[in-house]
DNA sequence: TTTATTTCTTTACGCGCGTAAATTTTATAA
DNA sequence: TTATAAAATTTACGCGCGTAAAGAAATAAA
C-alpha cells in the first residue's frame, strides 16, 4: 500500500490489468483463481491501497461473513473471556465477528438480534440469558438464521448446543470436598436466570445422595446479575444465622462465592483448608478473579478454549452445509478441579 | 408487525401509498417530514415488516450511521463498564455503536481501526492503549475519521481527549491518607503502558510535596496486562522483603491494589484501618471488584457517567458540524474518594 | 502439434437505496 | 378566496459490486 488511493475495483482493475469479474472472485475466494493470477493480483494489491467497499458487497451477496456472538453480560470477565476466545477462532475461519452483549436485559437480547438480522449475519453464536430470555422471539430467530448455543441451554432453540457437564464438574468438586473434609452443603440463587444453575443444583443433590449424605440448599433471594451484592448479603443472613449444618459451602458460581468469601471476612470467620480456619467456600468456574480472592478461591474451571472452539465449529459447519442437521446437537465438556486455599 | 414481509423500499412505497424518496427522507430522519405522513408511515410500518437494507443505505450516505468504540481490553470490567454507558449514549441519539477491544495487543489496535475504516464509521471513541500504540497509525487514522479520545491521553491524536483528573484525584487521596495515618508509598509498574500511570506517579509526588512528606515508589516489573499477578508478584516482593518505610500503600490502580492485598493476605498481613492492622492499601478506579475484596477496597473512583458522556457528545458535536475544531479540547473530570475498609 | 479443459475477458444486468430536478399536491398566510 | 410556501410525487440516474453468458486466451493432456 504505498501508491494512489482506488477508489473502486473498475478503477483497481484497470491499474492492476485484470478484470473486474476475476477480481471479484478474488475477494470472495483468493483461491479460486489460478495461482500465477493471484500473485498479480497480490503484487498489485502492495502498490494500491484499495479493499472493495463492504457494504456494496455485502448487498449483494446472499450471505455476508458476518457471524454475531451474542453473550448475556459483556461486563463479566467470564462472558468477556470466552466471548473473545469464540472471536479469534472466527477471525482465523476469515468470517467477520460482531460481538454484543444483553447487559441482562431480555429486551436487549432481543433488540440484538434484530440488530444482528439487519446485517444478515451468516450465524450467530449465542449464550442465552436463559429463563428470562423471550423464549419465542428467540426460537423464530432461529429459524431465519443458522445459530449455535452455547453456555446456556434452551432446549428447543438452535441447531445445537455447547457447554460445560455440570453434571461432571459439580460431581468432582462435591466428591473432592467430601473427602477432604465435611460434605458441602449448596449455596445458590433461589430463582436463578441460568439454566446451568438448576443443573448444578441437581448434580449437587444426585452427588451428595451417592455418596450418602444429606443434600443442603442455601438458597439467597435476589434477582439479576449483581452476584457479588447477592452472595454478599445473602452470606451474611446465612452465616450470622449461624443455622449451618456444615463447615463447608460449595457455590454455584465463583461470583457467589466472591460475595460469601466477602460476607465471611466480614463476619470474622477465617476461610481456608487449615486447622484453625471456620470455613470452606469453593466455586465454580473458574473466575478470572478467583485466583486473586482472599483466600484464593478453589474452584472448577469450564473448558473456554473446548467450548469456544467447538460452538464456532459447529457453527461454521453448518453455514457450510448450508442446510440445518437432521437432529439438534450438544456437546460438553468436563470441567477440571481447581485446588487453592479457600477449600 | 403483523402481515407480509416486504422486500424493498419500492415495494413498501405501494402498500403503504407513500412514495418511496419520501420514505427514503423518513428513514434517514423521521422529522423531516410532515406529521401527518410520518403517521401514516408509523401505521404502515405496524402492519408490514420492512426495514430498510442497512447495506444499501450505508453504500449510498456519505456517512454511515456506525461509530466505533475501541477499548484496550474488553475483558477488564473497568474497560466494559466505560464501553457500556459510551454505548448507551450513542443508542439515544439515533447511532450504531460498534465495540471492539484490543486486548492489549497493539497490532489489534491497528486491525480494530482497519476494520471500523472498512465500515466507514462516522466517527470512532477510542481509548488508547497508550505507550506500546503505534502512534503513526493511530495519527493517520485520525486524519481520515473523526475520533474523540478518552480515558487515556496522547497530547496530538485526535479531536479531542476526555478523561479523569488525575491530579485531582490522586491529590484527594493522598490527602485523605495522611490526614488518616502514615503518608502512603506508592505501588506502581516501572513502565506503564498507560498515559495514566505517568499522570498519577507526578501527581503522588507533588500531593506528598505539598504535605511535606518525601515521596516514595514502588516500581513493579512486568509487562502486559495482568495487573493483579504483577501486583501480587511484586507486593510479595516489596512486602517480605520489610523495606518499607510506612505502613500505608497507594495503588496506581485497582487491579494493582487487588494484587497487593492477596499477597498481603498470603504473608500474613492484616489490612485495614484498625489498631491492629499491619498495612493500609489504596487503590484508583473503583473497579467494580473494589466492593468485593477483602478487605474492601478504599479507592477513588472516576466518573464513568460523566467521562462517557462527554466523549459522546463532543464526538457527535464534531460530526454535525462536519469540521474539525480549530483547536484539540480535553475535559478532565474530578474523582471522588470511596471510602472503605482498606485504608 | 492438435485437442480438450480450465481460466480469463468482455459485456451486460441487477441489487436496494440516495438523491436531484421538475411537477403536482397540500398546508399556511394574507 | 387567493397567493405563497412547504411538502410530496414522478422520473431518472448513480453507487460499487455480484454474477451470468459468450467468446478469447492460456494451460494441460493427447
Amino acid at each position: 500500500m504505498t501508491g494512489t488511493k482506488i477508489k473502486n475495483m473498475e478503477e483497481f482493475a484497470s491499474v492492476s490489468g485484470i478484470s473486474r469479474p476475476t477480481l471479484s472472485k478474488f475477494f470472495n475466494n483468493p483461491d479460486s483463481v489460478r495461482a500465477s493470477t493471484r500473485k498479480r493480483i497480490e503484487a498489485a494489491l502492495e502498490q494500491y491501497d484499495y479493499q472493495p467497499n463492504l457494504y456494496a458487497v455485502n448487498q449483494n451477496r446472499r450471505l455476508t461473513k458476518n457471524i454475531g456472538v451474542v453473550v448475556p453480560y459483556l461486563a463479566d470477565p467470564f462472558f468477556a473471556k470466552i466471548a473473545r476466545t469464540i472471536e479469534e477462532y472466527i477471525i482465523e475461519t476469515g468470517f467477520r465477528p460482531v460481538l454484543l452483549g444483553s447487559h441482562g436485559s431480555p429486551a436487549m437480547e432481543i433488540a440484538n438480534l434484530d440488530n444482528l438480522r439487519s446485517i444478515k449475519p451468516a450465524g450467530v453464536l449465542l449464550a442465552p440469558l436463559g429463563r428470562a430470555s423471550d423464549q419465542e422471539t428467540l426460537e423464530a430467530f432461529c429459524e431465519e438464521v443458522p445459530t449455535v448455543l452455547f453456555d446456556a441451554n434452551i432446549d428447543t432453540i438452535g441447531e445445537a448446543f455447547v457447554g460445560s457437564n455440570n453434571e461432571q464438574s459439580i460431581g468432582l468438586i462435591v466428591d473432592y470436598l467430601c473427602r477432604t473434609g465435611e460434605a458441602p452443603c449448596f449455596f445458590e440463587m433461589r430463582s436463578p436466570t441460568n439454566p446451568n444453575a438448576f443443573k448444578r443444583r441437581s448434580a449437587y443433590i444426585a452427588a451428595m445422595e451417592r455418596l450418602g449424605h444429606t443434600p443442603h440448599l442455601i438458597q439467597a433471594e435476589g434477582e439479576g446479575w449483581e452476584f457479588e451484592e447477592i452472595g454478599f448479603r445473602e452470606g451474611m443472613r446465612a452465616l450470622s444465622d449461624r443455622n449451618l449444618t456444615t463447615n463447608t459451602i460449595l457455590c454455584s458460581n465463583d461470583r457467589l462465592a466472591i460475595g460469601v468469601l466477602s460476607a465471611a471476612f466480614e463476619t470474622g470467620l477465617k476461610v481456608g483448608i487449615g486447622e484453625d480456619c471456620d470455613l470452606r467456600i469453593a466455586g465454580h468456574d473458574d473466575h478470572p478473579f478467583s485466583k486473586y480472592t482472599c483466600p484464593t478461591l478453589t474452584t472448577v474451571s469450564q473448558d473456554y478454549e473446548a467450548i469456544a472452539k467447538k460452538s464456532a465449529s459447529l457453527l461454521l459447519e453448518r453455514i457450510e452445509t448450508e442446510k440445518a442437521a437432521d437432529s439438534r446437537r450438544e456437546a460438553l465438556f468436563d470441567g477440571r478441579l481447581i485446588m487453592r486455599s479457600s477449600a
